[in-house]
DNA sequence: CCTACCGATCGGTAGG
DNA sequence: CCTACCGATCGGTAGG
């Protein structure tokens, strides 16, 4: 049955092909092609980096590749699946935070650190998204609208607690988003710290204290 | 003499090929090709938009546009080189404002409104400039230092009037860049508005009258 | 500004 | 997991 799978292209499963127990041995192999995507397409972009030179570090060559993915593009959806679930999973637990000022200050905190801490992967993230073919894009685009509803949420908390402007939350959650974000375009692990940008962050934000101690 | 340029490579003058006098309608025609390129390198990326791409919204033939650059990379360093000079320029007089506050409000709400303005442009001059060669790279890495700087001396003035958390003024200056250039990635200009957009950027961060109505 | 063409790269497949 | 290979694209050049 599985020799059938390439001979009828109508009749071609879709996605990653299913394994009736995907060994340890592949696992192990499959998070180490996608590590090394990552780093691949960072450097040349997902057109220019070719599956040569993710194999070359690998020590494989190009076709074998194509035992862990059916495409290039399934490669990078790989990433982008992995790098979008992984930010839902780790919010989840903010998000439940009651107080408005300390759910905002815990997402920016979180959303700088994690940036800052892993360029290659939001590099990609960030930059090779209209690589992804259209199924994949929307699949991607869903998980995110929830990932920046999260903000939002908070936003609007924030907002009606007098802690942020009157503004629309969305807006206000995607330029929460920009100051954490753009990090990823000039933070450099060997001059900035991860910490302290994320208290800059937050500073910037909740400057009451600051006026407070300027003011009267 | 102009018909030997390219018979020696070691001989062919670098940089675009000056005429002795460019006709209006030679740089009447780059600007068209340069404006084309931009849609296009937006659109499909710079490798995967091609140079026939751009001559046949021209209704032109790719080879046709040699006339006009020396290399598809030449012709992305003509995009990076017109977006770079043009803020420069339209940053000079706001920089030379004396007042912190009137400064860093003339800085943010005029990068919030260009960036909003200007999507293609600046998705293109985010996102391709690994693409760019070495050599133009560091050109242009060289000018927005100086406009980086612009922000972080602002920056640096609106801290010591404490209007700004005390931290190093380049990170302030990406940190309020990200906010404001963060947006080519999600403003829509069918939904949002530059200059409300800016508004909201210019209250965040001058958020004392905010704090005055709600403490005491 | 054109036609014709070269040289190289690369995603993907065949078949083992 | 491999070798061998196809088909298509594309930057760039020749020569006019």
């Amino acid at each position: 049955m599985d020799k059938k799978r390439n001979l009828d292209p109508s009749l071609r499963r879709r996605g990653r092909p299913r394994h009736t127990e995907p060994s340890p041995e592949y696992r192990a192999r499959l998070d180490e092609i996608v590590a090394l995507a990552t780093e691949v397409f960072r450097q040349k972009g997902y057109d220019a980096g070719s599956l040569e030179d993710v194999a070359k570090e690998l020590g494989l060559r190009k076709a074998s590749l194509y035992y862990y993915f059916e495409s290039k593009s399934a490669l990078l959806h790989l990433i982008f699946e992995r790098a979008i679930d992984d930010a839902l999973q780790r919010i989840a637990s903010i998000a439940i935070i009651k107080d408005p000022r300390d759910r905002l200050e815990a997402l920016i905190r979180h959303q700088a650190i994690r940036v800052a801490s892993e360029p290659s992967l939001f590099t990609v993230f960030f930059d090779q998204r209209p690589s992804l073919n259209a199924a994949d894009y929307n699949k991607i685009l869903a998980k995110e609208r929830a990932y920046v509803r999260a903000f939002a949420d908070a936003a609007q908390l924030g907002r009606d607690a007098g802690i942020l402007p009157d503004a629309d939350p969305r807006t206000l959650a995607d330029i929460l988003l920009g100051m954490t974000n753009w990090s990823y375009k000039w933070f450099d692990p060997d001059r900035d710290d991860p910490e302290a940008f994320a208290d800059i962050c937050v500073a910037l934000i909740f400057s009451d204290s600051r006026d407070r101690t300027e003011i009267d």
